[in-house]
RNA sequence: GCCGGGGUGGCGAAACUGGCAGACGCACAGGACUUAAAAUCCUGAGAGGGUCACCCCCUCGUGCGGGUUCGAUUCCCGCCCCCGGCACCA
């Protein structure tokens, strides 16, 4: 009897995929491809058994495609560059490009020792030159195209991290995502990412997405924030200009009775140097300003806001309006001006009652009463010729007259706004572009790339870009003129590098271009891309704006990168996601030393459905452990007998009624986990259809009645579940199916099929049911007519007991499953 | 406030199209094996009750209250609670 010792099997069988290669691929356009990815890992040093989780999710899904006959690509890279690495440059004096390379080799074993099937003959580092060159080339390329651009703006600065933040990355109350400091505002010149060109396409294509999770759908909607509405321009009274605001409710324009500027709108500093005291009111409006990341999105905030001294006029009702500066009024969105509807917008009421100003209504029930912010059923009034219309066709009326006279125009406007991608850090992409005096900003030239980082030795964490203090570095010839210029000393968010990575994988090691499009046409889209639900909006936007980035390069096909995405639950340890600093990490290599890789595999696997947090038990893996052990041992036991049986074909009707009962359970079980994993991915059910496969091969070994046959269907039970749980249990699986006498490897395997006439139960367990209580079970032949089992059903003592000696009203038979009696 | 997802035994969960609620596992209990224990194999178990010698039988039970239906964890209406996201976007 052979003892189950499962690290000598991981060892046996990782040293044995390595040296075959297993899992490198080429493109084969005979065979159908399937590309499987999981996101790639930022490498902090140790990956835990949350972060595991996905990658032996993703690789359940690759080692069964790979069963299924699919071509399948499986690649892993890294996220390299970062903030992390930089600080702990600056506090322990380790270079970012040495903790990172030795984070990377260390969670690499990490990854091996669980036996996860990737290519890695395709690894990538974001960190390395032949991958960010790349960048650099794709950064051209769009400033070419004017999808990147140059402009001043105030940002979100951090004052810890010493750097800008993008919205995205401001989170909770106003803080950073990474350090948690309170952000300030600051101006500087940024490059930007015009994903706003995408914005409509975005948010339209969300809808094909129908193997995406619905809350990560609605999660990119709300962020795109689409509103449909119109600009209309507001003359200012005694100067030539006007303001011009965005409304979604032009219907309501005849109420508008004053106008609010958001503090950092353009004609505030204008107003300020005409007023009595410019530098109080640019203090207040710097007030203003000073709240909006930190105060204002928490909503504690109280609505302030003070007179400019001039007024606008409504160009419908042709009354002055008091123009006012108004903290809650957002400058980055919109014309950062808005008209101020007291009666029809809750905000607007709030702020016309505490300062007094007056609150005309236009809008209406159509039975006459008042109505706030609501259009339904209602009517406006109070608005010249357009009194008695439905809000929606004033809208449009109003909107046209608009238009007419020159004043504004219907338009669409969206809460995405553009992607600053500008960091003041070392460790990152450097944003390959050169500022001569004579010729502006100019990009490096293709053949000039990439624009290496210098292996500055120094970190200090002071606030400029740690580039700029290099004069090696800053100092060049500009490319147009060759007089003397100054590099950019920015690098890239790295967001950029993830936006784009997947498709390096189908092309790799190519030095020519980011990839070849032959190959991305072969392997992508991703078919399976699984990942955490943090990456909802950023990864999973920036992803899509970059694919369609390519597909307008030219260089894709296709508009989706991702088919069918998996947001993977978090593993819980004491009720809490696992983290360092809150000490509840379970280290993946200590369980591998005591359950082996498979246990730890099979276990996260059958926990929960893929997509649920899960808190994590010993006990639990312990029982994956246990199961394994026992499949080893059925296995070992039958060994000899069944390889001896060999394969010829099973004659079905001389089998015992226990082979018979053991050979339906064996096809009914591959029917379901065929079910579970490929149509319902439900992993969870998967393994536990194969559980009760083995339950029943114990209790046939134990005491079914035998015939000669009864190792060939062992066999056939028994190699069913050797290959159906290899993607759960590579080492073990493999290690099994070699002992079954297969030279060939669990990879050249095929997915078993199953024999519907087989799968078929001999005899059905019909529940009968008087008045809609289960009375009793009744067992009959498949094959029974409704007339015979109604028959059945009704001669049951118990039935009879509840008919009490009525008459049936009716008796519902549903085929196969029930017979419902009424009396 | 708005949007999304949930609420089923002691615990993780399952129930596919409206048809035997709780598969499978964990923990627990009992038995076999053992000098003993561990491991292993087998058995039991939603709660309550009846008959209790057994086979069985009955009532209740999927957050709460209604409804549709022969029949509801599943569909409809109205609530409660939990988790996640968004939140002055005009």
């Amino acid at each position: 009897m052979a003892e189950y010792h499962p690290q000598e099997l991981d060892r046996k069988w990782q040293a044995h995929w390595a040296a075959t290669r297993a899992f490198e691929v080429t493109e084969d356009p005979s065979k159908p491809k399937f590309y499987c990815l999981e996101m790639f890992a930022y490498p902090s040093g140790h990956a835990h058994v949350g972060h595991v989780r996905n990658y032996i999710i993703g690789d359940i899904v690759a080692r069964l495609k790979r069963l299924q006959g699919f071509n399948v690509l499986h690649p892993f890279g890294w996220d390299a560059f970062g903030l992390p690495a930089e600080n702990a440059a600056i506090k322990l004096g380790i270079h970012p490009e040495t903790s990172t390379l030795g984070n990377i080799a260390h969670m690499k074993g990490q990854l091996q020792r669980l036996g996860i099937s990737y290519a890695w003959e395709r690894e990538l580092a974001t960190c390395l030159p032949d991958y960010y060159r790349w960048n650099q080339w794709l950064f051209t390329r769009m400033f070419e195209k004017g999808l990147a651009y140059r402009r001043r703006s105030t940002v979100n600065w951090c004052p810890v991290d010493n750097t800008v933040l993008a919205n995205e990355q401001v989170i909770d109350d106003g803080v950073c995502w990474r350090c948690g400091t309170r952000v300030v505002q600051k101006d500087l010149e940024q490059w930007f990412f015009k994903i706003t060109h995408y914005a409509d396409d975005l948010l339209h294509s969300a809808e094909g997405l129908s193997k995406w999770p619905e809350k990560v759908l609605t999660m990119q909607r709300n962020w795109i924030g689409r509103s449909e509405g119109a600009r209309v321009r507001f003359p200012i009274q005694g100067i030539g200009d006007s303001i011009e605001v965005f409304t979604t409710r032009i219907d309501t324009i005849f109420g508008a009775t004053f106008m609010m500027l958001a503090p950092e709108h353009g004609l505030v500093t204008t107003f300020a140097k005409e007023s009595e005291n410019e530098q109080a009111f640019l203090e207040k409006a710097q007030r203003f300003r000073a709240q909006d990341r930190s105060g204002r999105m928490t909503g504690e905030v109280q609505k302030e806001g003070f007179f400019t001294g001039r007024f606008a006029i409504n160009p419908f009702t042709n009354l002055p309006i008091p123009i006012w500066v108004a903290n809650y009024v957002l400058g980055e969105y919109g014309t950062g001006a808005v008209m101020g509807v007291p009666a029809h917008d809750d905000r607007d009421r709030e702020f016309a009652v505490k300062y007094d100003l007056p609150i005309k209504d236009v809008v209406k029930s159509t039975s006459g009463e008042a109505v706030g912010a609501t259009t339904e059923g209602s009517v406006v009034f109070n608005s010249g010729k357009y009194d008695g219309l439905s809000c929606e066709d004033a809208q449009r009326a109003i909107t046209k007259e608009a238009a007419e006279r020159g004043i504004g125009y219907g338009t669409v406007q969206f809460r995405l706004k553009d992607w600053g991608i500008s960091r003041q850090r070392y460790w990152g992409t450097p944003i390959p572009m050169i500022h001569c005096p004579v010729d502006g900003i100019v990009p490096v030239p293709d053949d000039q790339l990439p624009v290496e980082l210098p292996k500055v030795a120094e970190f200090t964490g002071r606030g400029d870009s740690p580039l700029a203090s290099i004069p090696e570095f800053v100092n060049v010839k500009c490319p147009k003129c060759g007089g003397p210029a100054r590099r950019e000393t920015d690098t890239m968010d790295t967001f950029v590098d993830s936006s784009w990575y997947f498709y390096r994988f189908a092309d790799a090691h190519n030095d020519q271009l980011p990839f070849d499009p032959k190959k991305v046409a072969y392997w992508a889209p991703v078919d399976f891309y699984s990942g955490g639900i943090e990456h909802a909006i950023l990864h999973l936007i920036y992803s899509r704006f970059f694919s369609r980035v390519f597909h307008d390069l030219g260089m894709i096909d296709h508009k989706e990168p991702f088919t069918h995405l998996l947001t993977q639950g978090m593993v819980l340890k004491d009720g809490a996601v696992m983290s360092k600093s809150k000490g509840n990490v379970v280290d993946p290599d200590s369980m591998l030393q005591k359950y082996g890789a498979d246990a730890l595999r099979l276990y996260v696997m059958f926990v929960a459905p893929p997509e649920k947090e899960v808190e994590w038990s010993d006990s639990g893996l312990e029982g994956s452990f246990r199961f394994l052990a026992r499949v080893w041992r059925i296995a070992d036991q039958w060994r000899d007998a069944a390889t001896a049986a060999g394969k010829t074909a099973i004659d079905h009707a001389a089998l015992s009624g226990a082979e018979r009962a053991l050979r339906r359970k064996a096809h009914d079980t591959i029917k379901r986990v065929t079910m579970d994993l490929d149509v319902r991915q439900q992993m969870n059910t998967a393994v536990s259809a194969m559980m009760e496969l083995v339950n029943e091969l114990y209790a046939f070994t134990e005491k079914g009645e035998r015939s000669a046959q009864a190792p060939r269907v062992a066999r056939e039970a028994i190699e069913s579940v050797i290959v159906m749980l290899s993607p759960f249990a590579p080492h073990t699986m493999e290690e099994l199916w070699q002992r079954y006498g297969h030279a060939d490897g669990i990879n050249g395997a095929r997915w078993p099929g199953f024999d519907a006439e087989v799968a078929k139960a001999e005899e059905l367990e019909i529940p009968v049911q008087v008045n809609g209580k289960l009375r009793a079970v009744v067992r009959v032949p498949p094959s029974i007519s409704d007339a015979a089992l109604q028959q059945i059903a009704l001669a049951d003592a118990n039935v009879q007991t509840h008919i009490a000696g009525k008459t049936p009203k009716k008796v519902v038979i549903v085929k196969g499953k029930l017979v419902s009696v009424v009396v």
